[in-house]
DNA sequence: GATAGCCGGGG
DNA sequence: GTGTACGGCTATC
């Protein structure tokens, strides 16, 4: 039969160690395949002689001759997974050993040449012992899975949740349909009412069966909810059955991170896919809350209840927080469809399961790639380095890109470059890789700027894998042109999948703990960086261009002839190795550059573009932070707008004026004002704001659990600020020089100090010192 | 400006 | 359970 593999894990039956497969057939069916037929191992440098040595070490099977790179290794063949590390350690008085550290189901997938959620061709006899097991050519498009999420409340009052005594008191749930596990009724269709929370947990489990689901996903349901529920099944002696079989959910440790597994389902945490999304910069949020993400990514608001105040909320019996619980579930399936399609492919370009691929980090998904690939060529996985080699990696950083430092200050008619694929290109087109480098003086080689030799004459490995996934993700693209519908999408993933691995060899290259670290490989790619933009730039000026900013790989070049745009771009391109192109980024007709900090001179990475269609792009400002007054972020924003729309600096201080004015005259709506800053144990010596606004409002008998989010305002009673700083709902005035002076001004003058403006400047309306043509 | 230490998401 | 792994921001000197 025809199958996908959705996961799989080690299991062992009866003294013998297998996998199991969780596979999912064309026609919608899930089903379970075994197969104990794979012997783990690990490899010894040494001399055949060594081998009745290694035989007698505990849990070695046999031992055998093998090749890597062209070179023989002994191969040791354990039992059992779990005496590899054992064996290993005893070993290595033989030799050093290689592939120990290699977890059994990966090492699987790589000798079998299984890609996880891509086709295969799978014979299993009647009790799902696999006899057959091969994969298919082709990129077939995964058969849909079910899919359902959920999302617990629960009773808390005395602040963060504590799984010990807190009990759970709603869990909402979204898949075929919608439904909501709880204690207490409520007027709605959706919610089932039980008698204890014990009840709940157990309904909750049937119905995750009911719908067959293959994907349960979860906010944080890693280090939140399913940990949560299954203290709270321990505690209420409930059975928590979310899985295919009687086992509770499986936690642990994945690096500093916990993770949740079921058996025979995906746990899709689209919070680890979210934080990854935001540490590539796909996505730009100060914050991961579900609502912010939910947001942005999909443009929908949410039901929304303070947190803190959920307890009230089930207390009084308020119908809104099962309408919250809910659209939490919700919003967390909608997230979750959006991001699997992505998923599916980074775990079949990596080659890692989708439960593995959804938790890794841009240096996992390289490393699995490149360990597959190096098994496939015949070549020795490189060991990871030990801890001391890992941290003199990282005490050693190298000469980065380069920057061109712009002057701060407004800007017509910006034509941005960037090269496309710069990093990728360049290790393509000089062959780098830690096999190729220190080529023999007289042989065939790249050099590059720092004098490093990368040999012609053989294809590395990082290079090779590198130009496949470039070339897939061209054809996927080239692909895309002509498909329609869900096709379409699928080939979107996959280009953007492969974009993001793409990306990341340059970082794997000088990772700490990079199997095929290169200090050498990754520094003489930023030198050929640096190489190739200086060169470009120094081109763009001969060309007549003024060199706006240039960063890594990006140029802004302001021009007076737009035709000479292209030409110039052209000319580029024409001298450029084969791989590496200039592209035209867009054009702009107004841009901005902004001082780092007041005072200093640079600008670096801290600019705003508006272009023809009216988008604006904004790089390296401070986010909107939630410690922020609306008032301060408002303003912000609407001078960044007045600049780059029209222009007109005059008209931006004109509004700050409008708004220290408004401040100054109490006219300033209270909610404006508002300051949210999350509560947490400081020392008492220096008291914070809201540390003040919470004192005060417990002497009040307000009860205010730690670690709340606090919202004030600063008022006029008081010397200090935290004197002053009371708690948004009981605050009657506000002190207007705090908020002139203390959030707007600041706020204002990290855009307008770039325009020579300082406090004063803005407050009596005058410009200072030397000033541009503006 | 360096560096140590904290925190994320979840209720 | 062959593995024990992050990175950005802030306070503080």
């Amino acid at each position: 039969m025809k199958a996908f593999l959705l996961d799989i894990d080690y299991v062992m039956r009866k003294n013998r160690s297998g996998v199991r497969l969780l596979l999912k057939t064309p026609t919608g069916k899930t089903t379970r395949a075994y197969d104990y037929s794979f012997e783990p191992y690990f490899l010894v440098d040494a001399d055949e002689k060594k081998t009745d040595a290694l035989k007698k070490i505990a849990g070695v099977k046999r031992v055998e001759t093998t090749e890597r790179s062209g070179r023989k290794f002994l191969k040791v063949v354990c039992t059992h997974p779990s005496e590899v590390p054992m064996a290993a350690s005893a070993a290595s008085m033989h030799g050093k050993t290689y592939e120990n550290a290699i977890q059994y189901v990966r090492r699987y997938l790589i000798d079998r040449k299984i890609v996880p959620c891509a086709p295969l061709e799978v014979e299993a006899d009647e009790e799902g012992a696999v006899t057959l097991l091969r994969p298919l050519e082709g990129h077939d498009e995964m058969p849909s899975l079910r899919m359902a999420s959920f999302d617990i409340e629960t009773y808390n009052p005395t602040g963060i949740p504590d799984a010990k005594k807190d009990p759970c008191i709603m869990i909402g749930c979204s898949a075929s349909k919608d439904v909501l596990f709880t204690t207490k009724k409520y007027p709605f269709d959706f919610v089932k009412t039980v008698a204890t929370e014990k009840e709940m947990l157990e309904a909750f489990s049937s119905f995750i069966r009911e719908e067959r689901t293959d994907v349960l996903c979860t906010y944080n349901g890693d280090e939140f909810d399913l940990p949560y529920l299954a203290e709270r099944a321990k505690q209420t002696k409930a059975q928590l059955r979310l899985g295919r079989t009687k086992a509770m959910p499986f936690f642990k440790r994945l690096g500093l991170r916990n993770t949740s597994r079921l058996n025979g389902r995906v746990h899709f945490d689209v919070f680890n896919v979210v934080s990854f999304m935001s540490t590539i910069g796909a996505l730009r949020l100060p914050r991961l809350s579900l609502d912010m993400v939910y947001e942005e990514v999909l443009g929908k608001k949410i039901e929304d209840i303070a947190k803190l105040e959920i307890w009230k909320a089930w207390d009084r019996g308020d119908a809104h927080l099962a309408k919250y619980c809910r659209s939490d579930a919700v919003s967390c399936l909608e997230l979750a469809k959006h991001f699997l399609p992505l998923e599916i492919e980074l775990a079949r370009v990596s080659g890692t399961t989708l439960h593995d691929a959804s938790r890794a980090t841009t240096g996992q998904l390289v490393e699995s790639l490149l360990m597959r690939r190096a098994a496939e060529r015949g070549e020795l996985i490189p060991n990871k380095p030990e801890q001391a080699e890992a941290e003199a990696r990282q005490a050693a950083p190298i000469q980065g890109a380069f920057v061109k430092i712009p002057e701060p200050g407004i800007y017509e008619n910006i034509a941005v470059f960037d090269f496309r694929s710069l990093y990728p290109s360049i290790i393509i087109s000089h062959n780098v890789d830690p096999e190729t480098i220190g080529c023999a003086e007289g042989e065939d080689a790249f050099v590059s700027p720092l004098g490093h030799r990368f040999c012609k004459n053989r294809k590395g490995l990082i290079p090779s894998v590198l130009s496949e996934v470039l070339e897939a993700r061209f054809a996927a693209k080239k692909a895309m042109k002509t498909a329609e519908g869900d096709a379409r999408s699928q080939l979107d993933a996959r280009q953007w999948a492969l974009k993001i691995v793409a990306n990341s060899f340059y970082g794997y290259l000088l990772y700490a703990r990079s199997r095929w670290y290169s200090r050498e490989c990754g520094e003489s790619v930023t030198a050929w960086g640096r190489h190739y933009i200086q060169e470009t730039m120094r081109k763009a000026e001969e060309a007549g261009f003024k060199v706006l900013y240039g960063d890594t790989d990006s140029i802004m070049l302001q021009y007076t002839d737009e035709k000479k745009v292209m030409e110039f771009q052209k000319a580029i391109n024409a001298e450029l190795p084969e791989k590496m192109e200039l592209e035209l980024e867009d054009i702009y007709p107004r841009g901005i550059f902004v001082a780092k900090k007041q005072g200093e001179k640079g600008a670096k990475k801290k600019y705003a573009l508006i272009n023809r269609d009216g988008k604006i792009k904004i790089r390296g400002f401070e986010l909107v932070r939630r410690d922020w007054s609306r008032v301060a972020r408002r303003t912000q924003k609407d001078v960044l707008e007045i600049l780059l729309k029209e222009g007109d600096v005059k008209k931006a201080v004109a509004l700050v004026r409008k708004v220290v004015e408004d401040l100054r005259a109490g006219v300033t709506p209270m909610e404006d004002l508002v300051i949210h800053t999350q509560l947490r144990k400081k020392n008492y010596e220096v008291k914070s704001p809201e540390l003040g606004a919470v004192e005060k409002a417990r002497k009040a008998g307000v009860r205010v659990p730690d670690n709340s989010l606090v919202s004030y305002v600063i008022t006029k009673t008081g010397k200090t600020i935290s004197e002053k700083a009371e708690m948004a709902e009981t605050a009657k005035d506000y002190d207007a020089d705090y908020y002139v002076n203390n959030q707007v001004l600041p706020a204002v003058l990290k855009i307008l100090g770039a325009f020579g403006y300082d406090e004063d400047g803005i407050k009596l309306g005058g410009r200072q010192k030397g000033l541009g043509s503006w």
